[in-house]
DNA sequence: GTGATTGCAAATCGTTTGCATTCAG
DNA sequence: CTGAATGCAAACGATTTGCAATCAC
């Protein structure tokens, strides 16, 4: 499945707007347009959900062979620091990241066998909303993480 | 706020029952009584909240000077793999962990200061429900996160 | 040209593992 | 007494950092 996502849109990128935008914000924040940061944030744009450095890595290298791992965990924690970016926790323990905008996620985890379900539609909208007027914050994203037993382990 | 909770009851634990009860699983479940074990789950047991590997070492010695990391990881990992404790994420980084039972946190993170807010009250029940339906698992608990700006970050 | 950025390799941090010793049952 | 559990130190994988070479402006 991961692989399926790597090669759906690999060297066409069609999501280029989004490196544009996101390149956009880094020269205004001052950082210059070098070809690695380039070829990290195009290899960002079109991942789908979330990333970790090493998929980046791989995917900047068929445009640029020279990218360093270096550069890429450089570019990234620039990016979370511009916000641009979030850090989330993967069951594995390690990290991966995904674009802010995407921090859309709900899932249940099974605490017997840990298979993971994503899960579309329930409406957090009024809650989220609650939440904003409880806490005065204006809401841009979540991340809803349940914990249960799956139907087989109930067996 | 860290340092207040760690001596909040300190050597004087008043949560020895659920130690108990903790040490109980595990020796139903075929593992010896050591004096070792002992400590590390009064350290779990004791702690509110999340708590690190560090921390639990650091608790951990005070009642057993001897006490070694390698031990609390592999402690905490038998009770991870009989679901007593879960895995949860923490924003810098590093794993933290928690008792399955008071996995229910909910908290708003400001994208921009990154202070972090926790909020009680909103009924997650129904929702919780629905999904439980939808996805057929038995629901134990969750973990909300909810990104956003916060009120002073907005002007 | 000058300061920012890069890639590499070494360093670092959290976590796991091998092994000889110790302990629980 | 025997297998499980421990502590230490070494190993490990992910991430960061120091530094000389390179690049953007």
């Amino acid at each position: 499945m991961k692989i399926e996502k790597l090669f759906q849109n690999r060297l066409d990128s069609d999501a280029v707007s989004t490196s544009e935008q996101l390149l956009g914000v880094l020269l205004e924040a001052g950082y210059s347009n070098t070809r690695p940061r380039q070829v990290v944030l195009q290899a960002i744009a079109s991942a789908e959900g979330c990333f970790s450095p090493a998929e980046i890595l791989e995917r900047g290298r068929l445009r640029y062979a020279r990218l360093g791992l270096a550069t890429v965990y450089r570019t990234l924690n620039l990016l979370v620091s511009l916000d641009l970016v979030h850090k989330v926790h993967q069951e594995s323990g390690c990290h991966s990241y995904a674009l802010a905008e995407s921090v859309h996620e709900q899932h249940v985890v099974c605490e017997c066998c840990h298979q993971m379900v994503e899960f579309e539609g329930c409406d957090l909208g009024s809650l989220l909303m609650a939440i904003g007027q409880e806490t005065g914050f204006r809401i841009k994203g979540h991340r809803l993480e349940v914990f249960g037993i799956c139907p087989q382990c109930q067996k």
